[in-house]
DNA sequence: TTGTATGCGTTATCAT
DNA sequence: ATGATAACGCATACAA
């Protein structure tokens, strides 16, 4: 036994000569196909194994037109990347998955090489067999054009047109956090919410839904625009908030790293929370669950999330013509916290 | 102009027949070579472009036997995967480096496709021009084979021979928040440090070099074993820390976020932070920062870290005759926080 | 059940 | 300056 020194050496033709099979049927036993005896295939495996043979992916690939490689398109507008920590963790859950599927991920962005692509052009440029979308604008044209061509696509928390999405349960998120704030005692609630995207939209309209039913008028007032991800504007939301003639008893943020910014300002207001100002955010990230108080809040199942999507991802890739998209909702969990204040009902 | 409909149709041969020259001319032009003339060239580039042509990373891959990908190699032990902050502002900004330079990075994992190979198999799988490896366990032999194969490779946070390392300044860094909390006016000083790695030795060693220097014995007790970003062990170690006869009165954790666990333990004895016991972290995550108090701690460059090793890495591939291995450290920054008290002098 | 022959798209060698 | 041809490693249609 030699050790292997350089790069990748042993290829098919080797281990024909080796064991006097010809190359094809040393393919063909490679990938196990029943047309090969099982006595040859179990000594053409035994020789590949011996002489550390690797397939080699690349020609494979040009081959087949199959790369098994997912590509994941994931940037996010504040340009946190892989620091946003909700999306990284459903990127995480989904590399896991798709490796135990058998895929490599790859990430598709916009120059490689000395090149500028689209992000379609760098998929098929790398022939990923799927893609997966997360965390864009979802308006790019860019984007646009990726989820309509014919390369099996998976978005998260957006849905478009035949294209299997997964989604956190948005509104039933932002319900029951209003349902707990008001249960709570509290009767002004003001949102602030970020970009207009359809996840806004859901959570928007289950906030007013949640506030109707309970019989809440909302004052234009105490709905904020701000940005996902974004202490800042929501730092300055929150001011204006607080210098409201009539301000809000309760304050919900876009998420829970965005709160950090209210936190901040409400701080150098000299307020404290809850005594004087409760406050929520969403996405039960680490980080709200170590604040003091522990922040309420939405925890949206990252792990599920992720999985679902690598798994539903090559299950669009394995039976291309027969599948079809669905959209897939995925449950969270409202953590309370210690954040909103008990009032007094009055 | 029609849309492309469907994979990738145009090849150079399309190009070949459209303009009139041969493949082989359309192959060099495409490459800038300077064996064409600059009019043909221009044609040629021309018509590719109104083709949409786009190359076949396999086949180009498959012929130069190079990749324009780079591995990522990124397991830790507590699996928390990209979930951990600070190796994921590293990763990020080597994604954001190495696609400026025009490589695409992919997921180095045991498991491809059907088959269960080494990190160094998967390399040479996937043809990457090289790798960097953060955040393993370096002992594993798998991580040792792949660093000492011929494919260049990078580390960050660890010493091998003959391979490029990015280190954060360690030995520093602890210098400081030693000196720093002595400078407090604390003279008990407790360190709970992490795994036996690399990194550990060179913060312990920077510990001990810090308190010689001021003249501080170090009770054996004051050092305790727990692991990285791991709450719950380093909740263990302060338990055992606060339960000394002569406890500390400042105790430096492995990192900021295994210090969460330190954290719950003290607020369950009813102590406060920095009132009763001081405390100190590493790394300078966004979430130490926003912790109440703001804990004390030492910033690595994660950034720097991440654009380094990019940059470093593409050296190695292109001059991969030339290049020579080299340590190349990284400042970081104490950030004082408000977690260690200040002390009168005695 | 096994072997022969061909081509995937590209680059590289060698002619012209 | 340009073109013909082969070869990278593999999978497959077809022949035996």
């Amino acid at each position: 036994m030699f050790a292997q020194i350089g790069a990748n050496l042993v290829t098919i033709k080797d281990i024909s000569k080796r064991c006097g099979y010809s190359t094809s049927t040393v393919s063909k036993a490679l990938n196990r196909s029943l047309e090969i005896g099982q006595k040859t295939t179990a000594i053409i495996q035994q020789t590949a194994m011996e002489m550390g043979y690797l397939p080699n992916s690349a020609a494979r690939s040009l081959k087949t037109n199959r790369s098994n490689n997912l590509g994941v398109l994931f940037i996010d507008e504040m340009q946190s990347g892989l620091a946003h920590e909700y999306f990284s963790a459903v990127i995480n859950s989904f590399k896991v998955e798709a490796e135990r599927l058998g895929y490599d991920i790859t990430f598709i962005s916009h120059n490689i090489g000395n090149m500028q692509m689209s992000y379609y052009d760098h998929c098929k440029y790398r022939k990923c067999d799927g893609v997966v979308v997360a965390c864009v604008d979802f308006n790019d044209p860019d984007v646009v054009e990726l989820v309509q061509s014919e390369i099996p696509t998976i978005t998260i928390d957006h849905i478009f047109n035949d294209c299997t999405a997964i989604l956190s349960d948005n509104l039933r998120g932002t319900k029951d956090l209003v349902n707990h704030i008001y249960a709570s005692g509290h009767r002004k609630i003001a949102y602030i919410h970020g970009e207009n995207t359809s996840v806004t939209k859901r959570r928007l309209a289950g906030f007013h839904k949640a506030c109707r039913a309970l019989n809440l008028t909302v004052p234009n007032d105490y709905i904020k625009p701000a940005r996902y991800h974004d202490p800042q504007s929501s730092g300055l939301a929150t001011r204006e908030l607080l210098s409201l003639s009539d301000p809000p008893t309760c304050i919900m943020y876009p998420d829970d790293f965005s709160y950090i910014g209210g936190m901040n300002e409400i701080e150098k207001q000299g307020l404290s929370i809850p005594e004087d100002i409760s406050v929520a955010g969403y996405d039960g990230i680490y980080l709200s669950q170590v604040l003091r108080p522990k922040l309420c809040t939405f925890r949206q199942d990252t792990d599920a999330l992720g999985t679902e999507a690598a798994k539903n991802l090559v299950d669009a890739i394995v039976d291309q013509k027969t599948y079809i998209a669905k959209q897939i909702w995925i449950e969270g969990q409202l953590l309370v916290g210690n954040s909103v204040k008990k009032l007094d009902s009055e």
